[in-house]
DNA sequence: AACCAGTGTTAACTAGTGTTAAGCGGTTAT
DNA sequence: ATAACCGCTTAACACTAGTTAACACTGGTT
């Protein structure tokens, strides 16, 4: 049996939070649940956990917070946020680079599962070329290719890059400036349109599968539908 | 008594199989039982079950490489790993072929069980908030289509979002402030008449299939009979 | 060094989207 | 009756996004 993995779990809604706790420990984490922010940090002291996934609107002390003090002694470990609807998105924003990511409730422990393992793996082996499937297409994000039904072409950095970015939240909007500022560096109009030339490549080499869709959201960003 | 539930277990350690299977079966599914990976596909593309549950580990053709064959036809069908690896990276590639969730053996019926169903679960909701029918009309509000007999046309993101909130109470009233605060922000008199735009060009789209309307409430809201 | 292919940015043009404005017709209240 | 109101439609407008081509830069090859 290989050796648990230590998870801090803050979340203030008691049902909610133990219904987490023991799905993650049957899947073999090892699980410290705090009910507020001030818990948290200092299990976060004592125990030295690997990943984090904290609730932004907690008593005493919120996830945003909480994170900031944590970022200050460890710059590496990830954060998972969970947010509620009305949590806006541009505060989210700053906190997605590095190791975080977020989840909107409701969520399925599906979707934490595979986020935490996905943040986890991130970290660790960072040379397993992996496949991910996008419709018909076979997509390798380290080898930037792109593959439908046995004939590959290759991808270009950039492409490469927003093909894995809109991936990573598929069927999701992605953020238009968060992207820019991720892949350009910052949101201003000539990078903007240098995103359009690239939203325009992807669409026409996506096109061979018809049920997989960039979708537009005027003034927000992209949707990839798959 | 509801219809049974088709489910395939490939598994090819027979007493465990047969245990598996038989508990499955007091639980109204319809089991069918594959003891390896060849065997399971041909079962799959016979009897097309609603669900899998795959050992990873079997003779002829493991797993992960039938889930990988079987998701190329059916991108839908959720599937549960059975495996006796521990690893966390294990884990991932489950997930990453095409797994919805995975069990480590050894493993209560208990929680496979539960398993089963949050995932049929989960399924039906997906599917049921994919393709929506309105009249004559296919809408599919993720990406933003709408169809009626063959003909496809895209609807812009606001035109899909007030055609599915008036969906969500179709055949009731929907109140104009709330749809206003709800896609707008706020109720004002700029957004109204926008809104009166918005209301016109559906009505305009939906023209097709006489039995869908869009009905004024005046002073109200509207109420989408179909 | 000169050339070449590939990549990403800039530019110019086109298309699409949502808001605002204006005019019309019907309904309700005075 | 008539003013005030509400909703409908069309068009103009401002802004956002999409497309294509030209351009500049890079790194590799001869």
């Amino acid at each position: 049996m290989s050796k648990k993995i230590k998870l801090l779990l803050a979340e203030d809604e008691p049902s909610l939070g133990q219904i987490v706790k023991e799905s993650l420990e049957t899947r073999n984490f090892e699980v410290f649940h705090a009910e507020n922010g001030e818990e948290a940090f200092s299990i976060y002291q004592k125990e030295q956990p690997e990943i984090l996934v904290l609730d932004v609107m907690m008593p005493k002390k919120d996830g945003f917070t909480l994170a900031k003090e944590i970022r200050q002694e460890n710059k590496q470990i990830p954060i998972i946020f969970l947010t509620a609807k009305s949590q806006t998105k541009d505060v989210l924003e700053g906190f997605e680079h590095g190791g975080n990511d977020y989840l909107k409730k409701p969520f399925s422990m599906e979707e934490l599962i595979v986020r935490i393992h996905s943040l986890l793996n991130r970290n660790k082996l960072k040379t397993a070329s992996k496949k991910i499937t996008i419709g018909g297409f076979k997509f390798n994000h380290d080898k930037q290719t792109l593959s439908f039904k046995s004939e590959s072409e290759l991808l270009t950095h950039r492409e490469s890059e927003l093909l894995y970015h809109l991936f990573q939240k598929k069927n999701e909007l992605l953020d238009r400036s968060f992207i820019l500022k991720k892949l350009w560096g910052n949101d201003d109009f000539f990078n903007a349109r240098s995103m359009d030339v690239f939203i325009s490549k992807l669409r026409k080499k996506l096109k061979k599968d018809e049920s997989v869709q960039i979708v537009n959201i005027r003034g927000y960003g992209y949707k990839l539908m798959c």
